[in-house]
DNA sequence: CTCCTTGTCCGAAACGCTTTGGATGGGCGA
DNA sequence: TCGCCCATCCAAAGCGTTTCGGACAAGGAG
């Protein structure tokens, strides 16, 4: 059933067809009334792709996924990530469009969808420094939201978390419970995300005259959470601030190899994607986490796109989401504070 | 630019243009050979939307996913399973078209993909019994590939592993080791892999006239997987098989806190689908495992799907693979058969 | 030398929609 | 009553490809 068919029943031209159905004002409301009710008695749905070419607009939004062998960080917040961006794009009738290829051909992925014209706007993750997919997209004249921040942030619409200060409050907080050996650890430091999280447990460290000497960093899967914490806890860690959930659980069970409890011999806060399938409830949860949600993040990255799309002169957006800390079972006053504090 | 243009730059039709690039054999070699050139220098690439529109194939597979608040299994294996698909698409020269939707509207966007014509196939997660998707998909003449199988399989192609089997060989693996109580700890049996996975213990056990009654099921969280562990190892549980590798973590904290030794007083295999982000590696690994790739499940339903995407009357494909069983840290021979079967 | 292939290439018609630029007729003010 | 405006509708021209049906010359068979 195409839209000429349509017409042909119902004694119209293609043209009021296609208005009456597209929402236009030139059509009264009657016959509005009579395309809508043949339309959907018909099952009549316009053929996107004709309507993409005739007016230019794909309706499409562009994604390109990284696979990669060694780092295992990307793949857990994608999912849902996309799962927040995907429901935005239900709602305005758009589509998405994916591109999954090995890290090494990811630009040619950008290049490949700017110029098949198949998107109407794109969305970048985890910029680098100097990112050259910045420059292809602007030059394509391609909108754009970038998903985290590189270092020269400042000529296009982004969304990230305020990673810094996501970190500078978790080590507060074990700095308030009397901890003075807090270990870091964190993600690749070769990500912006991770080395911004570094920089604020610096900071909270460096504000008390303590040293910030205890870190280690790498891909986020649990057996590093496991050896890293193992390590530290030997080094004198009384209190850890970790990247990930899945870190976390690594940290947890050196913990516990190690005869101790958590919460009361050893602190932990941790950075919580909040990922759907790693959630971290309970009363109290299980682990004291700074709680930021990468599918919001995702619905937000996309109404900013839509925005830019439907209006590519708009003013420049940046946004740095701040995160909560919830507090949980795994973080509590220090042993040694209370011993120390007495006899120090 | 446009192929139009490249045509008139060049001196020839679109229409040989058109069959330069597109590698048909009606053109001489030597004008191929100055088409391409021209292409390239010029940065020429085909307009996706006109070619799609004219040849009537929209180069693009379609993949529904579903966010549900409540179920916290389809996430993580959605990554991997798109990574491998969206390799062999992009290999082919594939676009991969995901729509996101909330559980309930699932339904609907199948009806809007077939409808649509946006995409020229389909894959279809998870089939519940008399799947109501199969049957617009088959009205519709759209090639699909159902990844998991429903009770009615046979009228479709269909990629699942053999969860029967995988789990007949666990708990057998356990039973060799001298465990005779052996829990499982399942997803929600709802699923069509859960009750196969049972099925599959069930065998196990009745083969040596065991009863089949330490089972618990749920969402296969790292909670859940405590929380079971927990209760079964009261009940007199020695060995675990366990549905994912996220249950394992949490089957393994239960058995630390309750002072017990990893595949020493305690086995626990665990069914593994190689998440990337989950990956269980280690010489031995930590786990003894049922490995299964998700990546390479998605690969093959793509392949096989494109295959009938090409050719919509071939054979109809069911593959059920096989998954192997490797030998980790977390299983033992049993401390109750060595005691007991001197005694028994 | 004629006729039929074969190898190359071209013109023009789709594909199904959007959109521009009228056309038509009724209602209004003067 | 005349002229103008507005609401409503339509015809036709694209959008950038693919593809069907020739056209034309060169070469081989008869």
């Amino acid at each position: 059933m195409t839209l000429k068919e349509l017409a042909g029943l119902l004694g119209l031209s293609p043209t009021t067809v296609s208005r009456a159905l597209g929402g236009y004002p030139e059509v009264s409301e009657e016959t509005r009334r009579a395309v809508r009710e043949a339309a959907a008695a018909h099952g009549y749905r316009p053929n996107r792709r004709a309507a993409a070419l005739a007016s230019g607009r794909a309706m499409a939004i562009g994604h390109v996924i990284t696979t990669s062998e060694t780092d295992e960080l990307v793949n857990p917040v994608f999912a849902d990530f996309l799962a927040g961006a995907g429901e935005v794009y239900a709602a305005a009738g758009y589509d998405m469009l994916m591109s999954v290829v090995p890290e090494d051909r990811e630009d040619a992925a950008y290049a490949q969808m700017i110029s098949a014209r198949s998107v109407d706007g794109v969305i970048l993750h985890g910029p680098r420094p100097g990112d050259p997919r910045v420059g292809l997209l602007q030059e394509a004249g391609l909108p754009f939201v970038v998903h985290g921040r590189a270092p020269e942030t400042g000529s296009h619409d982004f969304v990230d978390v305020a990673n810094t200060r996501a970190f500078r409050t978790a080590t507060d907080h074990l700095l308030d419970l009397g901890h003075s050996r807090i270990a870091l650890v964190n993600g690749p430091e070769a990500f912006d995300f991770a080395s911004r999280r570094r920089r604020g447990w610096t900071e909270a460290l460096e504000a008390r005259h303590l040293a910030a000497d205890l870190v280690r960093d790498g891909p986020m899967s649990e057996g590093n959470g496991y050896a890293f914490a193992r390590q530290m806890l030997r080094d004198g860690a009384t209190a850890f601030a970790v990247a990930s959930h899945l870190m976390a659980l690594g940290v947890r069970r050196a913990v516990q190899e190690a005869g101790l409890t958590l919460g009361d011999d050893v602190s932990v806060v941790m950075f919580d994607d909040e990922l759907s399938y790693l959630r971290n409830d309970g009363d109290p949860p299980p682990f004291t986490a700074i709680r930021s949600s990468v599918r919001a993040a995702g619905r937000r990255c996309a109404e900013v796109l839509l925005a830019r799309v439907a209006g590519p002169d708009g003013a420049l957006i940046g946004e740095v989401w701040d995160c909560d800390l919830v507090l949980g079972a795994s973080s509590g006053p220090s042993r040694n504070s209370s011993r120390r504090k007495t006899s120090a």
